[in-house]
DNA sequence: CGCGTCTTTGAGGGTACTCAATCGAGGTGG
DNA sequence: CCACCTCGATTGAGTACCCTCAAAGACGCG
């Protein structure tokens, strides 16, 4: 993926899955000509909590982890970002610094637009504005839902869960395995809990033969149970 | 507070701290006409979780409290309305049902518009509508920033923070208590854990001479050393 | 093959939850 | 005016959940 070349906006078969869906020639052509994007490899940072937004970014290829660092380092893991997401247009718009940082988790191409295309665009185009605003309160919305499940559910329920989100977020590969590749601690930190912890209710889950287990990769066997069990019944 | 009349919109001194500061006289007019404003008492809903969103309302007067329904039926607040706040915008505007509930913690006068008027100023008002985003992505901001204090922090960490967080956005009234009444199982509520935990923790404060307490309002008396507690020190 | 990283397992302990009982204040009705 | 009732606040006891620390095992990479 190195030498990737960009693909024009206007011609980027992401655009429906995303904001940029209907655009005039014009607005495409700006967009296209402002934006810079580049590979990026597992590890790779796309941007840091705390920095200043300078603009935001579009994710062509590949997984990013958003989290925010708390206390003693701990990561937690707020969101993923895939193909057609947008990430970073939070702090932007907000004229924060940005409230949480971009690294990746398998090798992904991204796009960076400056900041006052997107100020423009919000200006411009109503449609673009609207998607926009419902992107956020969608967004919003999830995160309400997860305030209340950290607060409320046990351990054992919130990782039921995230294995069905991320079932559902990122399907299975040709093997059955998920097919976002974290590591047991990113699990703790997407679930809120210690990374021991996760490797536990893992094997639990694994003796229940609701989940089997090949290293990092982990494949559903029962959905429903899961389901269920994240319902807590 | 019963007989309450209306007030123009127009002329409501709480615009300029709300969305609606920049509008034509015409959208005033629009906005006046369809508004449709009523008091509510202590206890009283103004909406609820799962109901079909046919618009948003703005909090005039009095303090509005916004949950979700865990499981059990366990309530977890996500945020207060006060004077010059909107609510359920969210969910009008991500097209889905409300996904918290509003309640009314002290007598609120409160003005509800549909939410066809809310899609019109999106689609004829930029700075309406980058306004919106904008309160829409600082919420999203203090949603992930819960999320990740009550994964990380513990209780007493986050009673502390959640206390300083009461007197910044509440203020206190004469005799120096909160500006806002609260129950013990509402801040429970709020902290994300059982009310009899709240309410021990309270007393360890109130022994440590951190707050002082008189049924069911609180004084903070040393804002410094709880803000300390609250990031951990 | 050795090293580092990640994963796993075990032991021990602390935080915070649940359950239960008591206390207290405010409101109601006799 | 007081007994009664109800709801919220408080306190205590017991325990479950989950965290931390420590050590060993597995895996991948140079």
């Amino acid at each position: 993926m190195k030498h990737r070349k960009n693909i024009e906006c206007k011609y980027c078969t992401l655009k429906t899955s995303t904001l940029f869906e209907q655009l005039t020639e014009e607005e495409y052509a700006l967009l296209n000509y402002d934006k810079n994007c580049q590979t990026y490899k597992r590890g790779d940072f796309i941007f840091h909590e705390g920095n200043h937004a300078t603009g935001f970014y579009c994710v062509n290829e590949g997984i990013v982890k958003m989290f925010k660092t708390g206390t003693e380092g701990r990561e937690q893991i707020i969101a993923f970002a895939k193909k057609g997401d947008i990430i970073g247009y939070r702090s932007v718009l907000s004229k924060e610094t940005f409230c949480s940082t971009a690294k990746v988790i398998s090798e992904a191409f991204v796009c960076f637009i400056p900041a006052q295309r997107l100020f423009k665009l919000v200006e411009t185009n109503h449609d673009f504005s609207l998607k926009l605003i419902q992107q956020a309160c969608r967004e919003l919305g999830t995160a309400n839902k997860y305030i209340t499940d950290i607060a409320q559910k046990t351990v054992r329920e919130r990782l039921a869960e995230v294995l069905i989100t991320l079932l559902e977020q990122f399907g299975i590969n040709e093997d059955g395995y998920l097919n976002i590749p974290l590591t047991r601690e990113e699990l703790a930190n997407l679930v809120g809990t210690a990374t021991e912890s996760v490797i536990r209710m893992l094997s639990q889950f694994k003796s229940q033969e609701l989940i089997e287990l090949k290293g990092r990769k982990i494949k559903v066997l029962n959905e429903k149970e899961l389901q269920m069990i994240s319902e807590q019944f």
